[in-house]
DNA sequence: ACAAAAGTGTTCTTTATACACCCATGG
DNA sequence: CCATGGGTGTATAAAGAACACTTTTGT
């Protein structure tokens, strides 16, 4: 079984820090810890990885189990591995973070875990070193969104450019120019207008959008400029 | 000892790419597998992590151990974790990349060991996932490397602009126009010129320049426009 | 004197920013 | 009819790309 010899084996887990968008505020999905110690603080969502799947697996397993969502976009970040960082015993954690539709989760919501959604700045002291992921985490996303259009898995499947705004600037925190902000995404050429609009959040109507899927998967690697004067949020 | 009962421990491994520059051309730091299966198949230099330290610092010990450099520029990129990809026993590898002065190495040989250098279009075939670890160490150099100034660390304290942009085109394999990019280079405020000039490579010689060491920290997280359409190598 | 590499300047195009008005509609 | 949020246009500034000639000096 244990063919190199001499060598120690450590426990491996995933944690995962993900992110949803309610239309207004980015929010973070946590749960309470079930076992002890820090049993009932709060805690990013993770679990160990089992022997025959990878962490990859591991992480969309756990998401699966804690949220009910499949085929969420997710990226690996970081491996945490201080000896010290879980006081039960030494835990490697390999880090992802995660954006779902959170109106797409509300409807899948696994009743067994709870989870509940925390505002950023409302968030609860957690467990250990995830209040370092979250952070490390934030900043991730701060740095891919200002390149690539990774905040679109965060929308419904259709959107309105007030929408997708509103959660660029909850992303960073600032407001942005309307007028040379939607004239950016629209240059793009990711975006396809809908005939239909919005008519909730105003009297006039904001028109859907929807991602032009291939387009979108063509340019996913490009460096885009998403966002103005990015080196000031970093 | 076991205290999260009921789950599996794995190996966990650290890898590292080593890349080096030697004036002319990027260079890869390969040593010879020590043990079966694939002994003598060349591999990247890579080692277990011990139960009392983290991968950073066991990425640091091998790194020392088979190079005899400290101090190195490393940062972690990625975790491969499929359960097969080592065939002896389930590894988990921790995934590093390192820029060395080739120079700076060759006076620190660690002779046990015999790494060797080779040309990136010159590698053998390595074992397990390492090529797979290569090719996407390369892309994450390149991906940096457009956006911030980590490619000074493959070069010795002083250096002059041609060797500068002899080493951005050997990573982008292109030719950049010099005219363009010593002036953009010039232009981040990097670099501070020394009355010394380099008279080997060629007849008029080339000023030697050096970073500035403070601006460079500062600076090291902005983004940075350091390739010309970036785009085109991803 | 010439070959070989270093260094510098200008124009043009593209992109980014700043800023101000009209539009559509529900109440 | 007016308040509210949606949508568009333009002028200026900055950055990027393309391109050609002069300088230095060892042989």
């Amino acid at each position: 079984m244990h063919k190199y010899s001499g060598e120690t084996r450590l426990l491996v887990a995933t944690d995962c820090i993900i992110f949803g968008f309610d239309g207004a505020n980015i929010k973070l999905l946590l749960v309470q810890r079930g076992l002890e110690p820090e049993k009932h603080k709060w805690s990013l969502i993770g679990g160990f990885i089992k022997p025959t799947e990878s962490p990859e697996d591991a992480a969309n397993r756990v998401l699966e189990l804690r949220t009910g969502l499949k085929n969420v976009y997710m990226e690996q970040f970081q491996v945490f591995g201080k000896p010290e960082r879980d006081p039960v015993e030494r835990t490697l954690s390999v880090a992802y973070f995660a954006l779902i539709d959170i109106h797409q989760y509300e409807a899948q919501l696994s009743e067994e875990y709870h989870p509940e959604w925390f505002l950023l700045d409302e968030m609860p002291d957690l467990i250990f070193d995830h209040n370092e992921m979250v952070r490390l985490a934030k900043r991730q996303l701060r740095y891919k969104a200002a390149l690539h259009p990774i905040l679109f898995q965060l929308l419904p499947e259709k959107f309105t450019i007030p929408q997708l705004q509103a959660l660029y600037e909850g992303v960073y925190q600032t407001k942005f120019d309307d007028r040379n902000f939607s004239r950016k995404l629209l240059s793009t050429g990711l975006l396809v207008k809908l005939p239909e609009k919005d008519k909730l959040s105003s009297k006039k109507g904001a028109f859907y959008y929807k991602l032009d899927q291939s387009h979108y998967e063509e340019n996913f690697e490009s460096f885009l400029n998403l966002v103005p004067n990015p080196d000031k949020f970093f």
